[in-house]
DNA sequence: TCTTTGTTTTAGCTTAGGCTAAAAAAAATA
DNA sequence: TATTTTTTTTAGCCTAAGCTAAAACAAAGA
């Protein structure tokens, strides 16, 4: 059964919430994919009808295994083609998502599969998230915290983000704030719960409670 | 103005065809985008409301300006991703052109340009066709003639093809044809006109007039 | 439990891009 | 030139994917 763009944004729509929140609403769907809860029990009952989704009125929106399985693949496909963009065509990691969003969509497996050899079979996207591999085995991000909850004094590596708009992402090129850095957490101010946070090797950066909160990181206490 | 892939797909057929025969017939361009003669119609019309295409009933159709630029940018995009698709994915040169196909429609002049500069700015495509630069300046094929009409004795460099479906480059990997080769044209076969040609070193192949028609060479006579 | 509020669904409409069948125009042939 | 054939256009219909407005349902508060 092969799959329009549209469906096939809608099944990423649903894998995403269903991992996030559990549950994925006609209207957090609505929101994801940028169209009407109308639009979107319209969508639902075509995806039932063809068996990548389980949905029963007023009940939300379940992926079956078959639409697991696209959901995964797409997210493969565009986080392989996020780092060919930044890897290969020197893209920065705030624009990448719109130009993946397109590209995912393109062809099949042996394209994919190619891409993936082509880049190193790389673990990782731009933004640190995990790549799904060619079997559809996700691995989960292990030992990673959001930065607001670190204690004060401890070392860490900065490995993710939980928000990658190019807005976020952006303010984080402003504070000089990248993958892989390593940090030591300084100190945090009781007025605002902003931090101190020290690069190996010299400046300082302050950094609001709000964009800890969207900072990944890993401890590295020894 | 905003173009749909499949709005593209008519423009990129005009374009061939103006090219080819001189004219865009309503009959050679469904043939071209694999529609009916009425959809075309259609279509024309939504063109020529847009200012792409010129048209007017029973007179076939004609690019404007625009048009025409928009024509260039998709070939140079398509011919630059089968690039990509051959050097960096090891793609053969038979099964490129479907991908391409899909790739053309995305994104626009920034990561072309990427992608260009990623792949060396190269000058010709897997089947030995110019590709447009940025400026949308197309060079002609200079030299080049269909092996078919070569006398004997001569000796050559193949250089393109007039027949990039999958079939026929299929068929040239057969006969070990291949761009960049060079060969001697040592006899014609009155009886079907088809020819005898030897590699520099060696082997003999006997190649059909149909074959030898779709075959473009540089003479390379001392 | 009843009522209000918020969410989801239904009903009916829109647009893009196709299609077929019939009518009209152009081209080819007698 | 008259007739036949081919090509193009018109008219009317279809599907995918959206939309709005109203109705139905579910959840929350009184």
């Amino acid at each position: 059964m092969l799959l329009s763009p549209s469906q096939e944004n809608y099944l990423k729509a649903i894998y995403k919430l269903q991992e996030d929140d559990g549950i994925a609403t006609n209207q957090a769907l609505a929101a994801m994919v940028e169209a009407t809860p109308a639009s979107v029990t319209n969508m639902l009952r075509k995806l039932t009808d063809t068996g990548y989704v389980e949905y029963e009125a007023y009940q939300g929106a379940t992926l079956t295994w078959a639409g697991r399985n696209q959901a995964v693949a797409l997210v493969r496909k565009h986080r392989l083609w996020e780092v060919f963009l930044v890897d290969k065509l020197q893209y920065d990691w705030d624009a990448v998502h719109a130009l993946a969003e397109e590209l995912e969509h393109i062809g099949g497996d042996e394209l994919i599969n190619r891409l993936d050899a082509f880049l190193g079979h790389p673990g990782f996207d731009p933004h640190g998230d995990h790549i799904p591999n060619a079997k559809g085995v996700v691995r989960v991000r292990q030992h990673a915290i959001a930065a607001s909850e670190a204690s004060v004094g401890g070392t860490c590596v900065v490995c993710g983000v939980k928000d990658s708009s190019s807005l976020f992402l952006q303010h984080l090129d402003k504070l000089n704030i990248a993958l892989g850095k390593a940090y030591t957490l300084k100190e945090c101010l009781e007025f605002d719960r902003s931090a101190v946070w020290t690069e190996q090797g010299g400046a300082c950066t302050n950094v609001s409670n709000e964009v800890a909160k969207n900072v990944l990181i890993q401890l590295t206490d020894a």
